[in-house]
DNA sequence: ACAAGTATGCACCTTTTGGTAAGTACCCAA
DNA sequence: TTGGGTACTTACCAAAAGGTGCATACTTGT
């Protein structure tokens, strides 16, 4: 038991409190953090509510070309979990050349919202990003993503 | 060719505004939206992100105490990513049984303070997540997440 | 002496995710 | 008639991501 584990090395203990502490619990999740990622998980969910975001009601064939990179199939898959999870609503006009569109539901909108800093933050910080990750690996770990 | 596109059901056409459009590019990514989520992507990140802002300097075992159900493999793994990304230091006391910890650098702690929102509209939406969730599968999707 | 804790590394394997390509049913323009 | 566009669906696959379990080298507690 010699030792008190005082370092003779370490910071001067920072103690940041800016960041509150998550709220325990629920049923399923552990922490809010924990509830929306669950819900945003998803290669190109997060680019899809943004550009819905942005563009309002918008056509299938339309999300198709400005996500771009991303396939059918997941296109479709994702925007039918969001729609699941109540972010996004599909409206069918039931026309003959088919007609569909996909616009936020208050809850989509509002996780839209909270998305916004992390955009920020990528705007603000991607020199920095760039830069190591131009050091580190043969670029595009798989096909890179879209345009927003 | 009849038909304008005027359409007979939709909706009030909310063009909201308040989500800002992305800044275009950079070497590797499309938007800020994009270059974020390429650091953050990784079940467990935000996660530690989070608990390293909370709590300071972590030792490992803590951490891998903290985040629940998280592997040795993969803890080690993404906190090596978020090293190599310049968001945690990690500081090796070289002792004899080993001593580490991490800590934010001021890049991790600015992404941390990004995540903030998405924790916030966890916690105000759970019970509606909760919900959806719920009756839509057999729960834990795969084991599910830890204790924040 | 032996179990336990410390911070990893490594081999192997399963799950998850995403991608490709083709098909559907219907319309319009060339 | 052929070709293109609309919004998907399905079957099949490849790759990424994550998990399990064992090993290391040394110390402390029992």
């Amino acid at each position: 038991m010699s030792s008190d584990r005082s370092d003779p090395i370490s910071p001067p203990a920072p103690v940041q409190a800016d960041v509150q502490r998550c709220t325990p619990n629920l049923p399923g999740f552990t922490c809010g953090l924990d509830a929306t990622l669950r819900v945003v998980a998803g290669k190109w969910k997060p680019l899809i509510l943004y550009f819905v975001a942005q563009d309002g009601p918008t056509r299938y064939g339309e999300l198709r070309r400005s996500v771009r990179d991303v396939s059918d199939k997941v296109l479709i898959q994702q925007l039918k979990e969001l729609e699941a999870d109540g972010l996004v609503k599909r409206t069918d006009y039931k026309e003959v050349p088919p007609r569909v569109d996909y616009s936020l539901t208050p809850l989509g909108r509002s996780l839209a919202e909270a998305l916004v800093p992390l955009c920020t933050w990528g705007t603000e910080h991607m020199a920095e990003v760039s830069r190591v990750f131009a050091e580190r690996e043969g670029w595009t770990r798989r096909g890179h993503p879209p345009t927003v």
